[in-house]
DNA sequence: ACATAGGCACACCGCCACAA
DNA sequence: TTGTGGCGGTGTGCCTATGT
């Protein structure tokens, strides 16, 4: 990460976190020292940005305090443009209708000159046809995922096998042109990444799982060698 | 109940070494 | 040259135990 990145890293952090945070959490999250965060502390601090330190205590960012307005460049706005016509096609209806409402919220506050790109078709992702239908309603699996509660239901294989399972569910994750549960599979004891278009008699079960050590999707990624970032 | 001392956690700083 | 990490040290605030 550029330094110039991490300084303003290190106002978002403290701008979510609105109470106190500390150089060591600091360097925690964004993966330098202790001794670098100070510095870029005092960095920022030279910038007139309202930063209080006290020892013992922590850092705080004065209320009020707003970055000056954000801009998007051509670029980022058709990095937008892809991931929204992609939701469109590809996601279910709620997440359809929240990205062409993200693509009208954004058209309102872009200037004159960037508004026209995107609104534009310079970007686009049509389907292909080779969508598989999906019985399963996956906006209610984001839901269930959020709220960390349990799936129950039959799957079959590929070859027709059948077989009941309760599954812990920790991500909806795409690989076009199909959407794949992955979760903690209570009967395997092991993660398993599961289609919802096999799923079968989906019961969305009330009872919740926990945060175990183990069979939290950051155990998963680590194991299969995955970037947090990068999945 | 109040004052004090000590421990702890943290901010902050200077210095040095190292790498790009 | 610049950015970074590590170390050692100082100052400060909070909390708790202890003494009066």
């Amino acid at each position: 990460m550029r330094r110039a990145d991490r300084l303003f890293e290190i106002i978002q952090i403290l701008r979510r976190r609105r109470g106190v945070t500390t150089a060591q959490d600091l360097a925690e999250e964004l993966e330098v020292s202790v001794r670098t965060v100070y510095r870029d502390i005092v960095a920022l601090q030279a910038q007139r940005v309202p930063i209080e330190g006290e020892a013992g205590i922590g850092y705080v960012l004065r209320q009020g305090y707003d970055l000056p307005p954000l801009m998007f460049t051509q670029d980022e706005i058709e990095a937008l443009l892809l991931g929204t016509r992609i939701t469109q096609t590809w996601g279910d209806p709620e997440l359809a209708k929240a990205a062409k409402n993200v693509i009208a919220k954004i058209g309102a506050v872009l200037p004159d000159n960037l508004r026209p790109s995107i609104m534009s078709q310079s970007i686009a992702a049509p389907s292909s046809g080779s969508q598989v239908p999906v019985e399963t309603d996956l906006a209610r699996v984001r839901q269930w995922i959020r709220e960390k509660r349990k799936l129950h239901f039959n799957y079959q294989t590929a070859e027709g096998k059948g077989s009941n399972r309760t599954i812990w569910p920790l991500t909806l994750a795409f690989f076009g042109p199909v959407w794949n549960i992955l979760g903690w599979c209570e009967l395997r004891q092991d993660f398993r990444a599961f289609r919802p278009d096999r799923m079968i008699g989906v019961d969305f079960l009330d009872d919740m799982f926990p945060d175990q050590p183990g069979r939290r999707l950051i155990d998963f990624l680590k194991r299969e060698g995955y970037e947090l970032e990068d999945f």
